[in-house]
DNA sequence: AACTTTGTTCAAATTGATTTGAACAATCCG
DNA sequence: CGGATTGTTCAAATCAATTTGAACAAAGTT
C-alpha cells in the first residue's frame, strides 16, 4: 500500500491528467462511465503495466470501481493481464489494448451486438402484432412501418462488419 | 385540452406500446434521454402528424419533456414540422423523418462530430505537451502514444461519411 | 381589454447510474 | 495457524441527467 520508492508517483502529472480527460470524455460518449476512462487512459500512457492498486493509488478512485472497471476492460479486450516480473508475483498487471481494431472488435461485440439482436427480436414480434390488425388499410401502413424497422436493423448489421474491416486499417 | 372526439384515444394500444418500447430502447444505446424515444416512436407509427398536446396527452409526459425533446429531434432533422390542414392552423404538427440516411446524417452532425472536433484539438494541445517532455526516451514513448490517439481520430472522421453513404441504401 | 390556446423556460424534484467502502474470499508467507 | 496481500462483491451513498410543473411569453379570439 505504500508507494514503493521508485515507483509511480503519486499525482498524475499534466499529460496523464491530460490523456485521461481525452478518454473520459471518450468513454462518455460510448456511454461508458468515468472510471473505465479514467484507467484505460492511465494505461494507455504509461509505460508499463499497472497493478490494481497502483490505479488505484494514482487515480484516487476506490478499490470497488477500478475492480469492476478492469473487469469491463477486459471483457471488452480492451487491456489484457501482463505477468509482472517473469510472472513470478501473484498480483496482475495490466496493460491496455491499442490496437483500434480490437476495441472496435470489442465494443461492437459486448455493446452494439446485444441490442441489434434484442432489437430484431422485438421488431419481428412486432411484425405479428401488426400482422393481427383487423382494418386494411391501417395493417398496410403499420406494416410498412414495421418493415422499414427492419430494414434499418439490416442496415445496422451490415454496417457493423464493415466498420471493423475499415477500422482495421 | 379535451381529447378531441375524432382524435386519438387515450391510451396506447399495445402496438404503439411495443413501437415505443423499441424506440427507448434504441435512444438509449444512443445516448438520449427516454422521452426522445417515446416522442419518436409515437410519431414514428402514428399514421397523421401530431401536436405537442397530443404527445403529452397520449404519452403522459409533461409539456416540458415534449416541448424540449421535439427541439432536439428537430434539430436531429428526425421530424419535421406538417402544415395542420392546409396551414390554416396556430397549433404546429410533428411528423417523423423516416428515411435513415437523414437520421443517421443528423446524428453524426449534432452527436458525433462535435466530439470528434473538440477531441482533435485536445489532442494537439496533448502533442504540444508531449514534445516538451525532457527526457528523450520518454518523450518518444509518449509522442508514439498520442500519435495512435490521433491515428484514431482521423480514422473516425474518415468512417463518418462512409456510413453515411452506407446507410443511404 | 380580458380570456384562451399554444408553446417555452428553468428551478426543483425525481430517477437511474456510478461510486464508495466495508465485508468477504482466496492465496501466500513465516 | 495467524497475519498480510490481492482482489471481488454488493448495499448504501453520491452524483448527474432527466423530468416535472409552474410561471411566463406570444398570439389569437370574443
Amino acid at each position: 500500500m505504500n508507494p514503493p520508492a521508485e515507483g509511480p508517483p503519486q499525482e498524475l502529472d499534466a499529460l496523464e491528467r491530460q490523456v485521461v480527460a481525452v478518454f473520459v470524455d471518450g468513454v462518455r460518449v460510448l456511454g461508458l462511465p468515468r472510471s473505465i476512462g479514467e484507467i484505460y487512459g492511465l494505461l494507455f500512457i504509461s509505460r508499463s503495466p499497472l497493478a490494481l492498486d497502483d490505479l488505484v493509488f494514482r487515480l484516487k478512485i476506490s478499490k470497488g470501481s477500478v475492480s469492476q472497471g478492469l473487469r469491463t476492460l477486459k471483457s471488452l479486450g480492451a487491456v489484457s493481464e501482463a505477468t509482472g516480473n517473469g510472472g513470478a508475483e501473484r498480483r496482475t498487471y495490466y496493460e491496455p489494448a491499442v490496437e483500434l481494431k480490437r476495441l472496435v472488435g470489442g465494443f461492437i461485440r459486448e455493446q452494439i451486438r446485444p441490442h441489434l439482436e434484442s432489437g430484431k427480436t422485438k421488431i419481428s414480434r412486432l411484425a405479428e402484432t401488426a400482422r393481427e390488425v383487423p382494418d386494411l388499410d391501417q395493417r398496410k401502413f403499420l406494416s410498412a412501418r414495421v418493415d422499414r424497422l427492419d430494414k434499418w436493423m439490416r442496415s445496422g448489421s451490415r454496417v457493423l462488419p464493415l466498420l471493423q474491416k475499415i477500422l482495421g486499417q
